[in-house]
DNA sequence: TTGTAAGCGTTATCAG
DNA sequence: CTGATAACGCTTACAA
């Protein structure tokens, strides 16, 4: 920068401040520079910047990259960041509690100036101490921490396991209804079931639940699938999302009971329309829910400190053939 | 780190030499130190030190990263990395030029110690060149650029058209062909094409092979999948991915058309296996690819400078129903 | 094994 | 609007 400064025949300061846009700085002479970095190649250092300003990369933390659900908040969150010159940092945890402890030490090596994260299944109040004694502008995302009061953006689990269960109990009399998959303890599931619940008292009407735990995958899918119906199909099955609701849906075809069922998935993936038979599930825009975290945190970092609050989408069963709708 | 030095009565480069693991330190010390960085809470500046030596952060560019193959890939390159202590700074150009030299430009500026890139369509030369007059050790990834040297990790195109049209070619008599889907002057589209013609020139036999072109989403594929449909269906079908391929099987069955042609997709997504019809695929193992690639960037990196060269995976025809092999 | 000191490229302050 | 000058937190010869 030096050398440009000389080059355009300024001081370094005057050279810094075009690079910015801060201070004041006739036209001819920011013209002057830009023409100087222009013939000399220069390209700023964000790095050396961010040793004396606030940096500009932010910290993004998901359960798991390649998952259909998160692809997509992933996409919302990196998309709004680097339209206003932030750049992501994002890594994946696997679900797993070391790996995030671990991650969250990196990105706090590297500076990062604000944090969105999707705790792992299993995150306690470790995780929440852990980020406040580093004093980080944070938004939890998609899933929150029992005790947490920083700000959460989120859909509401609640109205979607009521949404999924009303339709099967009220437009299908179902008797029986399985939740099946998520992890045992996660707070999308417990909440979704107090939905579930909700929907199931107030219709009236005697039903039987049971509540199944599986991985989020195709495979765990099948094998679920393939285990309901070698004991006894439910009436309506509400899965924990729509991969393994496709999952399930393939075993029981295997099985001999394909329609034999309902079936709803959740997050409404972009395939989910395109499944024979077509998918109900519920739909929790996963690319807006990024955007909204992603924007309230530049918001924060931009000194609106205590304006963020946090916000509950609300999810939309979008009713298809599975649940015995036939278009 | 001059208070954890002080606090642990050391000069600065002990403390630093703890740090890096550099130099000699005798056990004690070392661990007086430990003790001092724990006791004060001290957490180590990578920003800081990434002034004085190569940082520790790597560019990623991918076209997408909600599509469900790039999420693979990505999560390979990002578990890989996060693995040796690197972390990926992610970014997602929408397969756009001008967004691709604009995030080109940021990475630049946030001083990334290497670079993986999934090129955008119609990427060419002026892209290679600005990587070039920038210097930094590069990788392209599951795209290449014509012209380009630098290594390339991806799979053989080719031969993945020529497995998907040899098995529709030989195993089911098709005598004519669709090709559907991908950017129209994509690379990989133009290669798999010639395997494709491959195939029918090996054959012997008289097909017909028409080659349309459409957007990577489920819709698109629908929307072809009718055009197809009332145009008079080809014996098979050929897709650019997995996401095309359920729209046009959706909208076949729609159509009143299932199973009449031939279907395959590209990929092998998770769901592929799911799909009912199952669905055929040439399976490309995308999380392999970006594992790959991201070794391949660490070795350069490490200074292995000239050992990196480029690597082609063989792809898999993933016979399954879609293409009439029933199970 | 430890200490000294010179950077790395930027921003910020403050007086012209 | 410009020029010095002091940070920012760390690495790394070089010397002790």
């Amino acid at each position: 920068m030096i050398d440009v400064a000389r080059h355009a025949g300024v001081s370094r300061t005057t050279a810094s401040y075009v690079l910015t846009g801060a201070g004041r700085v006739s036209t001819a002479t920011r013209e002057r520079v830009q023409a100087s970095i222009e013939t000399l190649g220069y390209v700023y250092n964000e790095g050396a910047a961010s040793l004396r300003r606030k940096g500009r990369t932010i910290g993004v933390i998901v359960p798991n990259i390649d998952r259909p659900f998160f692809g997509e908040v992933l996409s919302g969150v990196e998309s709004t960041f680097t339209a206003s010159g932030y750049m992501a940092l994002m890594v994946s945890t696997r679900d797993r509690l070391d790996q995030q402890a671990r991650l969250l030490r990196m990105l706090r090596e590297h500076q990062v100036a604000a944090l969105a994260i999707i705790p792992a299944t299993g995150s306690n109040h470790d995780l929440v101490s852990s980020i406040r004694s580093w004093d980080v502008p944070t938004v939890f995302l998609s899933r929150y921490v029992l005790g947490a009061t920083e700000p959460y953006v989120g859909s509401d689990e609640v109205l979607g396991g009521y949404l999924a269960a009303d339709h099967l109990v009220r437009a299908h009399r179902c008797r029986s209804i399985t939740y099946l998959g998520g992890p045992k303890l996660g707070v999308a599931r417990i909440d979704r079931l107090t939905g579930v619940h909700r929907a199931l008292a107030e219709s009236g009407s005697e039903v039987n639940l049971v509540d199944l735990t599986c991985e989020s995958t195709v495979e765990a899918g099948i094998r679920a699938g393939h285990e309901l119906a070698g004991s006894g199909l439910p009436d309506g099955i509400i899965c924990h999302n729509d991969t393994v609701a496709l999952g399930v849906a393939r075993a029981l075809f295997d099985a001999g009971h394909a329609g034999a069922t309902r079936i709803i998935g959740y997050d409404d993936i972009a395939t989910a329309q395109a499944s024979i038979p077509s998918l109900t599930s519920v739909a929790t825009n996963g690319r807006l829910l990024g955007e909204t975290a992603a924007s309230a945190l530049l918001a924060v970092i931009s000194g609106a400190e205590p304006a963020v609050r946090s916000h509950l989408a609300e999810p939309q069963l979008i009713v298809r053939e599975s649940c015995g709708d036939h278009a």
